[in-house]
DNA sequence: CCCCTTTCGTAAACAGCTTGGACTAATTAA
DNA sequence: TTAATTAGTCCAAGCTGTTTACGAAAGGGG
């Protein structure tokens, strides 16, 4: 129930959107001249020229290397975006690994750093005093880029109050109503933001992975539970309490297991890694990730042929082929995108998933949108957290000043 | 893949936006002085005033009576909406009816016709030059009370092509591709849209039903098919191609009937009016609507203790309480409203649908949304369409001069 | 090699919009 | 009748993008 746009435009405002704006399509267009910016954004030069111009003073842009576009002329000079400037820090707490990244305002990584670790049985303080402990380091190796982190976005595996900071329940961590915000360590002098890490993931794929190419999209992120995020107009739609796109508890067997929300037969537990692991006979432990990891087996006996690993797959793809068909009816994406472990799993996933989805909502609209396969997997969400900040950035220049 | 708000702002954007604001704020609060105008929107009593003299200029709003508000004091003059200025018309076509109506800037009906009418066998054509009819009409209706109607827009039940204006798929119609934009008439001198049913009945809900209460909604709308309109931040949510909340094609019994979809034990099947009407052993023919109509039926039967009709509901009930479950981990309104079909027939499919709904995304969530009856009935999508084109003036007063 | 054309960027004057303060108008309380 | 209070307007000022003009830096043609 958010106020929608409805405030009055001074011409402070004005300014600051402007901003907004030459800052946007500088990060865009990378080394770019003023000439050509006008023509992007629709100012006159001068306009430009006065906007750069605050921009510059405000750290966020540099003049660079001339540009010559055209054949005759005067070369305009480079306006790009100050690689040694603000940059964004983002953190994720998932089941089985903590990690932390930096990305500068021209979306290039400048450090990654990622922890495997059992969080599952830890107390939520130790992984938070962990992640801060991560956080303080990828800080420390951004200034020694020369780069100045200009705020936080931290991704967690579960349903939270992202205004307050705390994650309302975690199931697969085992928190329950545990603040975040409060955190020890460099989190608290940093502002810091809060999301889900499927809707992360849905903005690491849109800003570092096939992002444009895939328009309005639902990003479908399995870990250990199954979560969705959407992504409509570079935004996520998170619906009215910010729930929004949790495909994991969507019904897929009505007959099948019971659930611990209390449901029965939920993607979750068809779909899930875990299901799938247990389903093709393989111990659902940690390390999950990486070659070596469950999900590494897993792909390894699906190579070899082997009989309950095939099956437990396919059965996985078809449920999730009936969740997407209710996504697609109730969202209508342009593309679905399979991140998360159906990335590694794509080619044995997707054939049953396509042959249901196809049989669902087919003949009321003109198809179905594509299902593509990120090629993001598990770093996704980090890199959204990291990414987020940054988008913050472009999109208010004029708090820095 | 629209492209988000990115754009440059001008003096000329800043005044269309804050004439919209102040005319927002002036339909809102109907007689309002400007100096409250002042303290509702920020601006100096100055801007005020002269953004007061352009909107009374163009024909928009017109000073009134005194109004005092305090207990000392000059009196300011009441700023109200021109009841006798522009207004909206609303078209509809459904299966079984077209209806026509007119709205004022201030939100006030003005006019409103229904025509029953088989439409399931007609030519398009025939329809079409029917609806014109009914629009000259209204137009005519509406100038006899001094109202300069300023656009249109048409609700149609079915998958559509809003840009180009064609109605891709009706089923329940029969129609397919025909071209709603090029038809004769009156239709063609004024400024049309054209939408969805559903989503034009959610509109409807918001600005003449319980709207503001409702938060974040999805609308359910059954007449012979089941859509839903979604409402986010008081805008309908659509997808990226319009399609969006086609709740009609969720799967709600795997094993059930085939749907014509292609699909099987669509939930259209199960809680369709047809379905019921069948269910219950009743024919389902024309006219539905109204206490002597086929639902008016229906209704008796229920509040006689017909069994059949019982079940037929029942069964209907948690048919869509289980689609709702997943509408709600999908989408994750504030608030689910009844509305079409399911509005006289709430009482009965309430008690089971909750049921379902509950018991569904439970536990993960603080609670499922609440239910709650629509008042407006089968008249919502008619309201939701003049009410968007109000809307439309509202949104962009800088339209009209 | 010189000059003309083309393009880039900036400077100064200009125009549009909101703001701020002063001023007039209308009403109530004393 | 007078003082206090609130509403609305007028006029100067400030901020911001635009227009026009001009100097700077290249390449092409003679």
């Amino acid at each position: 129930m958010t106020k929608s746009a409805n405030a009055p435009v001074r011409h402070a405002t004005m300014r600051e959107r402007n901003l907004a704006v030459v800052l946007e399509h500088v990060a865009r267009h990378q080394p770019v001249t003023r000439a050509r910016l006008a023509e992007l954004t629709g100012f006159t030069k001068t306009t430009v020229s006065n906007l750069v111009a605050l921009l510059e003073g405000a750290g966020l842009v540099r003049d660079g290397a001339p540009v010559h576009e055209g054949e005759r002329g005067r070369p305009g000079v480079g306006v790009s975006v100050r690689g040694d400037g603000a940059a964004g820090l983002g953190l994720e707490v998932n089941v089985d690994y903590l990690a932390a990244c930096v990305v500068d305002l021209a979306r290039q990584v400048r450090y990654r750093h990622v922890v495997s670790a059992d969080n599952r049985g830890r107390e939520p303080g130790a992984v938070l005093a962990a992640l801060s402990a991560l956080a303080d380091e990828a800080v420390a190796a951004a200034a020694g880029q020369g780069l100045a982190v200009a705020g936080a976005a931290i991704a967690l595996p579960g349903l939270l109050d992202r205004e307050g900071g705390v994650v309302r329940h975690a199931p697969n961590l085992g928190w329950t109503d545990v603040p975040v915000a409060g955190a020890p360590g460099l989190a608290a002098a940093l502002p810091a933001e809060y999301d889900n890490e499927a809707n992360l993931a849905a903005l690491g794929e849109l800003w570092f992975g096939g992002g444009a190419r895939f328009g309005d999209f639902v990003h479908v992120s399995g870990e250990i539970g199954i979560g969705a995020g959407i992504v409509v107009d570079g935004r996520v739609f998170r619906g009215a309490h910010g729930f929004a796109g949790e495909l994991g508890h969507l019904v897929a067997e009505p007959a099948g297991p019971v659930c611990s929300c209390g449901g029965r037969g939920c993607l979750e537990q068809v779909a899930g890694q875990e299901a799938m692991l247990r389903a093709a006979g393989l111990p659902a432990t940690r390390p999950a990730g990486g070659p070596g990891g469950s999900v590494g087996r897993l792909v390894e006996r699906l190579e070899a042929g082997d009989a309950a690993a095939l099956g437990a797959v396919s059965r996985a793809g078809r449920a999730l082929g009936g969740a997407l068909a209710s996504v697609v009816n109730l969202i209508d994406p342009d593309t679905v995108v399979l991140g998360g472990v159906f990335s590694p799993l794509a080619a044995w996933v997707r054939p049953p998933l396509e042959e249901v989805l196809a049989g669902g909502p087919g003949s009321l609209r003109r198809g179905v949108p594509p299902v593509e396969v990120s090629g993001l997997a598990e770093g996704a969400a980090v890199l959204g957290a990291a990414g987020l900040v940054v988008e913050r950035v472009i999109a208010d220049p004029a708090l820095l000043l």
